[in-house]
DNA sequence: TACATCCTTCGTGTTACACGAAGGCAAGAG
DNA sequence: CTCTTGCCTTCGTGTAACACGAAGGATGTA
């Protein structure tokens, strides 16, 4: 049995994460003693972990609710958590390659100002006039579109 | 010159943002007709194209604005700001490290639930007492534990 | 007994907008 | 010359997923 405390450190999480999930409903195998305290056991803490992980992948709370309560009624929900996730699969993909694009373009970027800062580019012409439109005209037409 | 409405289309953002960010100062060339109504010349645009391509890097308003404010100062600035985005590219790196986990993690569930769809699991023992703890037993201890 | 430490609930703050209300201005229809 | 339509404005609240702090109860220790 772990409190808040406990549970929070274990896996890595505010207390007031921990709280917010329980108070949404989340873990429902939560226990309370005597004093009202949230008592976590082993069955509540793997859920704490289920939540943790969906929540990484992108899911909202209602979504994940929406998860936890069709994998409580049993087996003939799963082909409905199947196409749960294979729809937040396929939002993880998008998410992956917006993450490279956005990697290549802050890699130009980067380089970008090391060739100012080196002096390859002597002429900077009127930076600071066209602060930004100087930028996207070196960088962001090459990268940015795609 | 240019409406809210104009530019939001040519540049793919709901009149809302457009509004936003010029009332939070990310667009300083922002002008204004007789009837207070926002005008965006060809270097507001640009602004706004750079503003929309540092939000899909992740950088928050507040960081936008500050680098925007660094550009206007000038070539002394530079090497500020190319401190700035080498840490964005950190945080963009993380990102892409954390959506690759997160596609595997999905695709080893979905392959999961396809062979219990598929009846190769055929026995799941006690399904409706632990789901949640079932499912991270099957996958997650495989996948989650890096 | 006093204090420190844990827990609780409750209420507001945060970010980046979304949304709707209420109203100004201009142009075309009748 | 009004009426409607359609754009724009500001202002105010709602949203998600917590963060944070206040106020207060129960417990343990000096």
């Amino acid at each position: 049995m772990y409190t808040v405390k406990e549970v929070a450190k274990m896996l890595d999480l505010s207390e007031h994460a921990v709280r917010y999930y329980t108070d949404k409903g989340l873990i429902p195998s939560i226990l309370r003693d005597q004093n009202n305290n949230r008592l976590f056991n082993e069955e509540s803490v793997n859920w704490l972990i289920g939540v943790k992980i969906l929540k990484q992948c992108g899911m909202s709370i209602e979504d994940i609710k929406t998860y936890a309560e069709l994998s409580i009624k049993g087996d003939s929900t799963i082909q409905e958590r199947y196409e749960i996730i294979l729809r937040q699969r396929e939002l993880a993909l998008l998410q992956l390659q917006e993450a490279k694009s956005t990697v290549d373009y802050l890699e130009a970027k980067t380089n970008y100002y090391l060739n100012i800062i080196k002096g390859v580019i002597a002429d900077s012409s009127n930076p600071a006039k066209w602060p930004l439109k100087y930028e996207l005209n070196e960088v962001w037409d090459t990268i940015g579109a795609k």
